[in-house]
DNA sequence: GAACCCGTGGCAGCTTGCTGCCATCGGGCA
DNA sequence: TGCCCGATGGCAGCAAGCTGCCACGGGTTC
């Protein structure tokens, strides 16, 4: 079933929300969607008498931007959903109520956005399998934010990935483009943040801190 | 659009797996359902000549269960495809080709297999997203297989501490009581059986395989 | 233009890491 | 005892990594 506009799908499925009875899983890329709509406070009652229910919620780390939403997730955790940090943008907002129905969100057209409800089974077991499999592999909010990365620019990336691969600076500077000299620097600059003392201490917390691809 | 059974889903799909042009990406638990289909070939033929599209296939651990399923997927890593194992179950097989059709297998159900087919761009757009989560974090075949942790002996965790703490090599051997000879054969034996070409390779895959503290 | 800052890269010298070679030591074994 | 074997450690030489110094080029500022 299509759903065009934001004024339609609250009415279309706003009794889908408060019926919930066992599990509301989320994924999305921020929280704009919902306050968009202004029906942030319907969520907050959601959570609220989730007693009976468990709630999880998955955002890219786009959610993380405004210090706004991050105060709404802490508010979420502390009610007594689960919130996690997904790598990838999530950029098609999705839900799933009870194994039952599932609601997809489509791309910004000029007519509203377009959003898709269904209840059948194949589908929604199909969406949830892999929200499950994200799901299973994304940081916790809380394990997320103390783990604070230390936000490395694209050069550094880069520099990481060479050092992963196991080459000596010198090819790796090579493959880079870049002078062993400046490799160097960009090597010492990268202990320095991941504040290592050797190049194996960073290679751990490089892995810690999930750094590669 | 709803397909039951094999023969249909064989009649009804065929043609799409041959028109791939970008991309074809697939979810599943296991390679069974192509196995029974008898369209192993056909997805041979598929990868074979798939100089202008990618492929992606994430598989459940469960897929790595017989030793005929793991040549297959060595195949196909071999003809390049990529291969990422997932950390959850995946029941519900699902296909994506070209991020333009969705194929969604249900249930077993008496009069055979349930199929969804659709081309919305909403739920293909959202199946997507999904599975670019899921992929994400998802472990390439290749560490997988490498990654059944080679067990050290408490000797070589030892040396892995030391490493881990950041100490020079002479400090290190020092404080264990071993000559620096000693110890940088330690630490080349680990290396060696880290498969390793670095130190800082050593650093990342210790800490992948989570042989710290 | 001159003065300046900043990123880069070459050079040099030093430290650290790596490994082949050989001497040594201790434990089994005939 | 004499022999073998594996582990150890010293040594040496080489490879790799680290860093201070300076020069060059491209911007910016005055």
């Amino acid at each position: 079933m299509t759903i065009r506009g934001d004024l339609e799908l609250l009415t279309r499925t706003g009794h889908l929300f408060s019926s919930v009875r066992e599990e509301f899983v989320c994924a999305a890329r921020d929280l704009d969607t919902w306050s968009r709509l202004g029906a942030r406070q319907a969520a907050r009652d959601l959570v609220r008498d989730s007693g009976t229910h468990q709630i999880r919620k998955l955002y890219s780390s786009a959610a993380l931007a405004e210090e706004r939403s991050r105060g709404h997730l802490g508010e979420l955790v502390g009610r007594g959903a689960r919130v996690r940090i997904a790598a990838t943008a999530l950029p098609h907002e999705t839900i799933v109520i009870d194994r039952r129905f599932v609601i997809l969100a489509g791309s910004d057209t000029p007519g509203g956005r377009e959003y898709t409800l269904s209840t059948a089974p194949t589908l929604v077991g199909g969406v949830y399998a892999l929200f499950e499999a994200a799901w299973e592999t994304a940081t916790d909010l809380e394990a997320f934010l103390r783990g604070e990365r230390p936000q490395l620019d694209a050069d550094s990336r880069t520099v990481l990935r060479a050092l992963g691969s196991g080459a000596t600076d010198e090819t790796a500077a090579r493959d880079l483009g870049m002078s062993l000299r400046t490799y160097r620097r960009r090597v010492a600059e990268l202990l320095d943040t991941l504040d290592a003392g050797s190049r194996f201490q960073a290679g751990v917390r490089a892995g810690e801190l999930g750094l590669n691809g």
